[in-house]
DNA sequence: CAGTAAGTTTTAGTTATGCTAAAAAATGGC
DNA sequence: GCCATTTTTTAGCATAACTAAAACTTACTG
């Protein structure tokens, strides 16, 4: 992998072994220990825990596991931003057609999963369904709306809420004839930060 | 690894291609442009989409990266879920000798990393700064509090909202002399549901 | 429907590396 | 100093990660 050039900045596994070593030590274990439960040997430990290797997902699993973790604790690095927005000086968008509107309220920095936006939905759009990565959490500021998650319908008033696993296919309207306005955070990148989704 | 009683239930590794695969779909892509961005063969894709093969951790980091995605994304077994609240029926909690009181909006499933709480903070009680892995994010509901990330102090008042690095040393107090009531929305577990990490 | 182009699956093969076992080297009481 | 424990190093094997190319699908186009 070292000569390939779209892998040049080798993210996360020059902080893997480390991260493993300090989850060990955090729990006082030793090597060997974590060798027989995870059910490798001590060498292969040491080599992983320094980055001379990298293990294979099936042993990082049972490494995660000897370690009570979670895989992804392992493969994630931290930085550091911090964004307000305040009512009046919130820029708005609108999508050209529809009249629905979004307020933004999330920032982005390196590795941020976590979006926001205020949606203003109109009387009556209706999106289409769809399912993808992610969770999704709607807050019902003003108004109401309909939520259809799998073959699930939902009516959410004022302060209202749902949280839902966006791999369920999910839809959601404004059933009245007054505009609703909801707040929408989420583990999806709604803004196309990332390179938009494209949808044919 | 098959052999290895510890690692019985093979967690991600059964999800991860279908997961990669819906990935791709949903950035409407294909097997050959996400295989030459990752640097790897359209039938390896293939393979490795079918839970045929298991990518090695760069392969995957690749993968990832082609996809604007965080490899954790893809570690994680989905499950199917989700809740809805009512503002009427919300379970309250108050930790005892505080009077801060929590409505909790987010449910658990497995993996899932979405958590938000309404909280209503009564004037002048002070938290101690704090940081931690994640992302937070706060909306004002109703009242005013002031946040202090770092050394940056903030006022929000209804309608306001901030978005932040968990890592960055923060800290919210209310400064009225009026209950202020926040939507928090973020990524770290404040119910204690998974497992706590063990410090020191 | 034939013709072809784009996408995906299959197959067969090689190379690399994940991993082990065992020996060497630290570390650290007593 | 020595012995017990933990970690590092080395050498080597076998698995499976990965490729290239051919076969199969699907869908469009005249």
């Amino acid at each position: 992998m070292l000569k390939n050039g779209s892998t040049a900045r080798t993210p996360a596994a020059l902080e893997l072994g480390p991260a493993l070593r300090t989850r060990r030590k955090a729990l006082g274990l030793t090597m060997q220990s974590v060798a027989d439960s995870a059910g490798l040997s001590v060498g292969f430990i040491s080599q992983v825990e320094r980055g001379l290797t990298a293990p294979s997902l099936a042993s990082l699993a049972s490494l995660a596991e000897a370690l009570h973790a979670d895989i992804s604790d392992f493969l994630q690095q931290p930085f550091a931003f911090s964004q307000a927005t305040h009512t009046n000086s919130r820029h708005t968008y609108s999508v050209t057609g529809a009249d629905v509107s979004y307020e933004r309220l999330t920032a982005v920095f390196p590795n941020s999963h976590l979006h926001s936006v205020i949606v203003h939905e109109p009387p009556g759009r209706r999106a289409e369904p769809v399912r993808h990565h992610g969770e999704e959490m709607f807050y019902v500021i003003d108004g109401e709306i309909t939520v259809e998650i799998d073959d699930n319908v939902d009516v959410l008033r004022k302060g209202d809420s749902i949280h839902f696993d966006s791999q369920r296919i999910h839809t959601a309207w404004n059933h009245t004839t007054q505009s609703a306005s909801i707040l929408w955070c989420g583990t999806v990148d709604v803004f196309g930060d990332a390179p938009s989704p494209i949808h044919r």
